[in-house]
DNA sequence: GAGTGGTCTAGACCACTCG
DNA sequence: GAGTGGTCTAGACCACTCA
């Protein structure tokens, strides 16, 4: 007797091989039901694991469809930069290098959602591996959203760890760009002569408030950002 | 009465709001069945529903658990460059610069599991966007995998769109990084003096047979890799 | 209107794994 | 051994949407 996700997985075969095309019209969850001597809810889980992972696409009276393919997802796995460092066996250290609150620029004020005259708390620090600096931090922290960040001095605790622990569940969204190097990440990243930057941007939301707004860059020479499907 | 939407939707704001924090043992599928006046299943529908996104770990005997978040997972929807180009209202042109079969180079060789008298397909071709270089494409096919390509042109459509047909449910692996340019990329994609590229190298396997690996080059001035959870 | 998927209940048995 | 999650069946009703 099948469970859902033996025929989840003859199912996907029939996808991948080709025999079922993308555009095609599977067969309704009653005939699959049949077929595979099991329940229709059985069939329903299994198809409904399909369409979760974008194989499939549903529509009540009108059927099940192979999805036709035009984009590639990709599952980026990014971790707390220090779990990062210490995972590949190299030794992790910290430096704040400013922390003070400022009216941010006008780019900054409409990401974290504040008005022209509201302070927000600015850090900016390094993250080293192995003693080289492996990422600089240059950060925006909403006070209307997180006031407890104005009593954390941020000299032994980097704000990425600290906000994970008091924000544990927040959205988020990200901008990966390449960039010629400006004066501060030359020095602070010590930079080879024209080596360029990685640069992550994360604006964080709790319900729909900025929580806040980073720009991380690394030297584009020991920076990659793998995914796996 | 509620659906397990709504059962998942309770439990995950219990989550986010700190209710139960992480680490935090949930109470079992019956107790919550009881709670909500509904079955076991539908509890469990919900409770699967969390864990499949990552947010609680479920064992047997041991119950659930809300994650600790080491991690942040970032998903990324690349296009079909052409699809990108034109969705964003501007004009897609293509064209082959080189295609023949050449012994591909050691690191390409070992990407695709080929021996090293084995030829493979090379192609370098330009994607443009309202006539300025979008993207170099640096690409290498297996034609032990796919015999057919030997006999496509490249001429009018370009790999990646001839890939995705014949070969449309693969893996992927993705690797981003910035670079300095090399003489070819600073030729081929005009760039300003300085300007780095963003590079996007991609690895695509059916069923542990590697497919193609290819390198595309964007002008960091005008390319950016956006995410939304 | 009719066909398809979406979901629930009630009861059951199984599989894992912790103590 | 016992408690927890994993899954199935059988029957039912509902909700959407295509023709």
């Amino acid at each position: 007797m099948p469970t859902y996700k033996d025929i989840r997985s003859t199912l996907l075969d029939r996808i991948k091989s080709g025999e079922w095309q993308p555009g095609m019209l599977l067969p309704s969850e009653a005939e699959l039901a049949e077929e595979f001597g099991s329940t229709r809810v059985t069939v329903n889980r299994a198809m409904q694991a399909l369409a979760d992972d974008g194989f499939v696409e549903r529509r009540r009276k009108a059927g099940t469809r192979v999805v036709r393919r035009l984009t590639r997802d990709a599952l980026i796995r990014i971790r707390i930069v220090r779990d990062e460092i210490e995972q590949s066996g190299r030794r992790y250290s910290y430096l704040l290098i400013r922390r003070g609150r400022e009216r941010p620029p006008p780019g900054i004020q409409a990401e974290l959602g504040i008005g022209s005259k509201t302070e927000a708390l600015h850090i900016v620090c390094l993250h080293f591996a192995d003693g080289r600096p492996f990422q600089l931090e240059n950060r925006w922290i909403n006070l209307d959203v997180v006031p407890q960040a104005q009593s954390e001095t941020f000299e032994t605790i980097s704000p990425n760890e600290w906000l994970v622990q008091k924000v544990p569940y927040s959205n988020a969204e990200h901008v990966f760009r390449a960039a010629a190097a400006d004066p501060e990440e030359q020095q602070q990243l010590d930079l080879a002569r024209d080596e360029p930057v990685f640069v992550i941007e994360r604006t964080t939301w709790l319900d729909d408030r900025t929580v806040t707004h980073v720009t991380l860059s690394h030297p584009a020479g020991n920076f990659r950002l793998v995914t796996r499907d």
